[in-house]
DNA sequence: ACCTGAACACCGTTCAAGT
DNA sequence: ACCTGAACACCGTTCAAGT
């Protein structure tokens, strides 16, 4: 949501920290790693629906506008937020079979976001908009997909498919619910869920009790409250088989 | 972000649409469809972050505040455009083996969002947001894991992992980048791509010419004007061969 | 170099009032 | 029942001015 008072403006962008004059030390009181802590830090809190510069200045114990003089926008501070619990994620994995090393990092990726549950609906799009990939993760990628033996044009598509899954189920898990109204959000499936009809929807109504609440999108609790622990190692059995089998095919037809 | 004027108030609610008294007939100029619609293609037109009231009323020829006398908020809008766009993505799906139609169910799904691409980021947190899932849809889903011989606790992994399949890869694909400036985009992507270390990343360096572009978290054009149509067909493949080979492994075990 | 005060141009939402 | 006018309480961002 871009709202700009003078709608054609300069870009103010980053300021280049200039070697201080000696003896002359301005204590630099706000810093632009200060303000993504804190910024991260609301954004965890109350989502990132919420999160306003105003109330990161007051946290900070400063003017609004001074945020702007080490982060362009609103949009740079979630993004940087973001970018920071992204880092990292496949530092210090093992070595060992392909399989074990994807697994590690499906671990790794679904972990960040349960310990950052607020961001899981942003994590997919910022990564994307963010120029500033993680070279660590995605190196790690593409070696454990030379090793289960893809090449070429088949190694771009795999590369692919594993990102997917990477935030595919995790995303959908620990994403939240309207934190509108608690109850109201509960009562709500539940009359959904009663409305399901054994007669045109037999295989569904047979199986509803199962899933109550236990499935997407008939689970009224977020994955923070009940993890979907057993769905996520099937999720990762299924895309290691997948893989190999696809790999295992393409050998076969080369 | 809900800002309210006075932060204690009683709900809004549905209007409920009372029989017209006999004769007297008026005009209703606006109604919660003619409503939804244009939401939709302000949505589809400038993406839900840009998205609000006034240009919609502007649009529907009308005061800001007659659209809360059908929809209680702008939350609900999108939701709602969200809804309009979801459903029915299950119906004439072909009868047939459970792999062609999940097989049609992630293109169902995928071209829906190639539809409203704008919508990508949304539609994963949107579908569990709305208590009015499509139960035709998930009727499919439990059925064809029943054909593939999935039961009980198994049945309730495997649809969570269709579902987060249904959604993986296509979000990735159509979440565009950020629509603020175009060149400076590309510019910056390819920085990084230039900044990848041959000697640190050597895995990733031997690919990198051809992935660029063409893969997720190194490519700066949108699923829009790229479609990543093998990647997407690789998925579709790892998706139904490890289900394959997990529903043989259950039966193996059992 | 770094921050403040005050303003601008927007918002979503409400409320009383109209018809 | 349905819509308008006008207001309220917020926003992000800018700009001149301070130190």
């Amino acid at each position: 949501m871009p709202k700009t008072a003078v709608p054609v403006k300069p870009r103010v962008g980053r300021p280049r920290k200039l070697p201080l004059a000696r003896g002359a030390a301005a204590a630099p009181v706000l810093g632009r790693e200060r303000i993504l802590d804190a910024a991260l830090a609301l954004i965890d809190a109350h989502g990132p629906q919420a999160f306003n510069i105003r109330e990161l200045a007051a946290q900070l114990g400063v003017a609004p506008a001074a945020i702007y003089w080490h982060v362009p926008s609103r949009n740079a501070l979630i993004s940087g937020a973001a970018a920071r619990v992204m880092n990292g994620v496949a530092d210090d994995i093992a070595p060992g079979r392909w399989q074990d090393r994807l697994r590690a990092l499906l671990h790794r990726y679904r972990g960040m976001l349960q310990r950052h549950p607020k961001l899981a609906p942003l994590v997919a799009s910022e990564m994307l908009g963010n120029a500033a990939f993680d070279a660590v993760l995605l190196d790690h990628v593409v070696r454990l997909l030379e090793d289960a033996g893809f090449d070429g044009a088949a190694l771009v598509d795999a590369y692919n498919v594993v990102i997917a899954a990477m935030c595919g189920f995790a995303t959908l898990e620990l994403s939240a619910a309207p934190a509108e109204d608690v109850g109201e959000w509960e009562a709500a499936c539940r009359a959904q869920l009663a409305r399901v009809d054994a007669v045109r929807q037999p295989a569904l109504a047979r199986h509803l009790g199962a899933l109550e609440n236990k499935a997407f999108l008939l689970r009224w609790s977020s994955g923070t409250d009940r993890p979907l622990g057993s769905g996520f190692d099937a999720w990762t059995d299924v895309i290691v088989r997948g893989l190999e089998a696809r790999a295992r095919a393409l050998r076969r037809a080369a």
